[in-house]
DNA sequence: ACTTGATAACTGACCAGTCAGTCAGTTATA
DNA sequence: TATAACTGACTGACTGGTCAGTTATCAAGT
């Protein structure tokens, strides 16, 4: 009999990350406000009173979530992209396709959508996603395409607002799919929106003569 | 005494209005679950009762928020575009800028704001949307880019992939601003972003050597 | 002009249901 | 046996929705 399946754990240090779990499926599906804490206690396989002994309140669990959820952004950061020296299209086709990768699996995107979908009633946790997350992307970005410009590998753009046209029509494309189910027909079809979307970006940020894509 | 002024109104036609920029006003700031119908009859300067008799319940007031600000957009919609001839870059242009002229005034924001805050709470809502707004917009501006291909105007490139690189540097850069407050130093600074943004986009879906700005 | 009755417009106390959070008691583990 | 882990009935606060009653407006009659 292994730990997992014994009722009661002596050291229960798993116990706040099933619940976590539990917690972002149901908030997931229902929405924070319209959630009972007795369906996360149930979707976990425990009682009420059993939250209340990991976690001091219905918020603490969407911070909870928010928080392990972010943790592995800050550690692997993007130190490569940062000091990145070569074609700087190389990293962004590479941000590019890892954001593709993210997003097909729907486990990843649970977080973010559940994010987006609260965020105005935890300004808490704006602020963490806006330091952990974005704080750290965008300037990368950002200096990446300014380098490329300075050394005449990209185009005379405007490094700050080119950030937007590179994750842009990604978030776009999945707000359509996942907001209000406009999607292709076959599917999310992520695939061909990158190979379309590098391929314009790529277009629209080099140099006349130097577009073919790495 | 004009009508404002009365307390009582016999033939009240205002009073649903004005119940709605009021519900629109507190639902923004709190979120739908958060507000109390009180409090958005206190902010239309009645009672709650009087809210119940011009809407028969608190998801019929978002539902009167969303009808209102959707049915302008049915209505002049964008048959212009559908049936534009010449460049293809001109109509974008122009629905770009568009865009740029509705979004810099945040009373026009607001709406858009508050079905995304609370789409997934709302069904309904989201098949409203995507019908009255989305399904008109999209395949407009999709035929559009699609004719443009066709006639040498464009590069080879997917029209429906390209719409999302059209409207994402928008939508990423407000959601930017507006949900994390991620923003330049001088602010929105929307001008600089549509100008980066057309120049990129133009640069990327012209044939080689057509790409001056139109 | 001035009642006066009819009724539209509005009020707010109240009800019934809900749910986050508590805690005295129970059960498993070492 | 000691105690860590867990349970679930209970409570207290809250709020969407109701409705019996009140107040303003209008128009007809005088």
């Amino acid at each position: 009999m292994n730990t997992t399946d014994k009722k009661f754990r002596r050291r229960a240090e798993a116990r706040p990350d099933e619940m976590l779990d539990a917690a972002l499926a149901v908030f997931s599906e229902k929405g924070f406000a319209a959630t009972k804490v007795d369906e996360v206690a149930r979707r976990a396989g425990v009682s009420k009173g059993t939250v209340y002994l990991y976690f001091p309140s219905k918020e603490a669990l969407m911070e909870g979530i928010v928080r392990r959820a972010v943790a592995p952004i800050a550690e692997r950061a993007v130190p490569d992209m940062a000091q990145f020296e070569g074609d700087p299209r190389l990293p962004i086709a590479m941000l590019v396709h890892t954001l593709q990768n993210l997003l097909a699996d729907p486990h990843n995107l649970a977080v973010p959508r559940l994010i987006l979908r609260e965020i105005m009633n935890f300004p808490a946790i704006a602020e963490l996603y806006r330091r952990e997350v974005l704080g750290k992307v965008i300037p990368a970005l950002t200096a990446l395409v300014a380098r490329g410009v300075a050394s005449g590998q990209l185009r005379k753009i405007d490094p700050e607002m080119t950030v937007r046209s590179i994750v842009g029509p990604i978030v776009a494309h999945v707000a359509l799919s996942e907001v209000f189910g406009v999607r292709p027909e076959e599917g999310l079809a992520l695939d061909r929106l990158v190979e379309n979307h590098l391929d314009i970006l790529f277009h629209g940020i080099s140099p006349a003569g130097g577009e073919e894509t790495p």
